[in-house]
DNA sequence: CTGAAAGCGCTAACAG
DNA sequence: CTGTTAGCGCTTTCAG
């Protein structure tokens, strides 16, 4: 058992020929006659064959092959951009290799000394919340390997990027919510240190100087992006002298964990408190009332990612300056505010 | 620019040794000095080398990467399958290359051929709703490759198999349903075709059966997975003449569009209506009432079968009869039933 | 138009 | 203990 994969060689040895003639008549060589081209081509697909990927990364030192590391694969809006790299990855014959971080640098570092040894021909990644420097990725470029980040980007990197408009997402929540008639907005911010949540944290303190309204750190509890750090800053929130009349959290499971706190101590959304989240989690619609959100486009993010990543990988972009994507955000204005 | 990879070459070339030597020593192999050994692992650590993963998959006809197939990879549950996967993957230092079948065999047929080119070293499939005979999966194990079947799985291929106990989750939801009194219950089924709403299907009916309640195909509405199938279901089924007091819904989100259906006629969950889901989705707990539903533990069943695929692969289960592993489901009372 | 030779990076069997 | 040789499957350059 265990049938022997079917070589150029098996091929070949059928037909009588060199198997370089079978190599150069699979790729359409010029100078093989196309009587010989035709007869090698089904010849090829009656036994089934198909090339040999590791062969051919060895000879071309470069695989097709595209890493893809992000902090958690079960993330729901993370898997939807990887199932957009996918789809266009899929379309020009190119795999995907997934790895995850679990927002871990030393683990991102080795998840990229893994992909490199595997010689993929490009890298699509979203950093972890413990990176601070970006050398490992500067290590990664300094190979020719083209690198595009998607939604947390490495600032001091000079790579691709794709990101959703943070900023702009975040001011038009808040703006909606101060036109709506809310005086005291509180924010459920996440990590500093994260491009996607300092900028939807920027975007919420200018709405707020731009009304004249006090725009300082004594409103914004900081915390993770998980459903239990809304929960929790939510307690800590309503614990103050000083309670708001809305919160904007930075993400809609941060908002569903406020949601679940907001419930069990009995307040009415939004007559008590407003809140509002980002992201356009499917758990957004299902809150009751449900949750004014920002939609983002994780399908479209991971197809941009792949597609500019392709371009330098196929080298069709010049070796231009990499390119940075902004993906516009849509406010998506429901029950809870 | 674009720094050269350091070989086995580069490092025998800076020490004055044949490079297969080098070979030898970093994989400690007996009959190299333990001097030059440490001597090369430093150097080799130092000029930061490591191992060209398409030349080891030339020699050994295998990769360290295994094969997974999901028909969506941002599908909430199979996106955790793939990080269990990976979790084990990662631990053994293997890679996992991942590709969807968008529920269509074709696809699934081009990503297995895809996955072969590979070389790697074993597949995790989750097969497509339009996946009838297993011929493409023969072909596999006739290659010596070891194939793991995860959730949905052929039945007529003599692969790993690993499972949630479908069955007995269903009849846990039902015998509840029918011990808290309801006397009528529907049940929203998935495709028959598919072993995993076969199952839920079989259970349901058991239960009835075993109750002396009428069970028949009038109380069962055919669709698929996505929660507009719960609404275009639940539609369906309250225009009927007979109304049922329950709804059994095959998964969480077809119970959730149920739910939807459910709330823009007016009715009460459960005085009018009960609802149970299966799968222990996120969005379950966040309806009002919360969801009765049955958890299931896709972590689990990525690192089972990550676990049998590695047992398999690296031969140490004698090559004994393909495993299959049933995992319990727990059933979850909430507020809907 | 087809064949021959070399080599991608690594391993394994065999010599020295 | 270290070196030599050969070859995994494929592409590329150069001869025939």
């Amino acid at each position: 058992m265990a049938k022997k994969t079917v070589t150029i060689k098996d091929i070949a040895r059928k037909l009588n020929l060199h198997y370089t003639t079978i190599s150069k008549a699979l790729k359409d060589h010029p100078g093989i006659s196309s009587a010989t081209k035709t007869l090698v081509r089904k010849t090829a697909a009656d036994m089934d064959y198909f090339p040999s990927a590791p062969a051919r990364s060895l000879k071309h030192r470069k695989s097709r092959m595209i890493g893809v590391i992000v902090p958690a694969i079960s993330n729901d809006f993370f898997s939807t951009v990887i199932s957009g790299i996918e789809e266009v990855a899929y379309r020009e014959e190119y795999s995907i290799i997934v790895s995850q971080s679990h927002e871990n640098v030393e683990r991102e570092q080795l998840n990229i000394r893994h992909l490199l040894s595997h010689m993929v021909a490009g890298l699509a990644v979203c950093i972890s919340q413990t990176t601070r420097s970006g050398s490992h990725f500067q290590r990664v470029l300094s190979r020719g390997i083209p690198l595009v980040f998607f939604d947390r980007v490495c600032a001091d990197v000079d790579a691709g990027k794709v990101i959703s408009d943070d900023l702009l997402g975040a001011r038009e929540v808040v703006e909606h919510l101060i036109a709506s008639g809310y005086r005291d907005i509180a924010h459920l911010a996440g990590p500093a240190a994260i491009s996607v949540s300092d900028l939807r944290c920027r975007g919420y303190l200018q709405s707020l100087r731009r009304h004249g309204m006090p725009a300082d750190e004594a409103k914004i509890v900081h915390g993770g992006f998980e459903e239990h750090d809304g929960s929790a800053g939510f307690k800590r929130i309503w614990r103050r002298k000083r309670r708001p009349d809305a919160v904007f959290a930075v993400n809609d499971l941060v908002a569903a964990g406020a949601y679940l706190e907001i419930r069990s101590l009995g307040l009415r959304i939004p007559e008590d408190i407003a809140l509002a989240g980002f992201g356009n989690n499917r758990i957004s619609s299902y809150l009751d009332p449900p949750l004014t959100t920002v939609q983002q486009s994780p399908i479209e993010m991971g197809k941009k990612t792949a597609e500019i990543l392709l371009e330098r990988i196929e080298g069709k972009d010049g070796a231009a300056t990499p390119r940075t994507e902004i993906l516009k955000p849509r406010l998506i204005i429901r029950g809870s505010t």
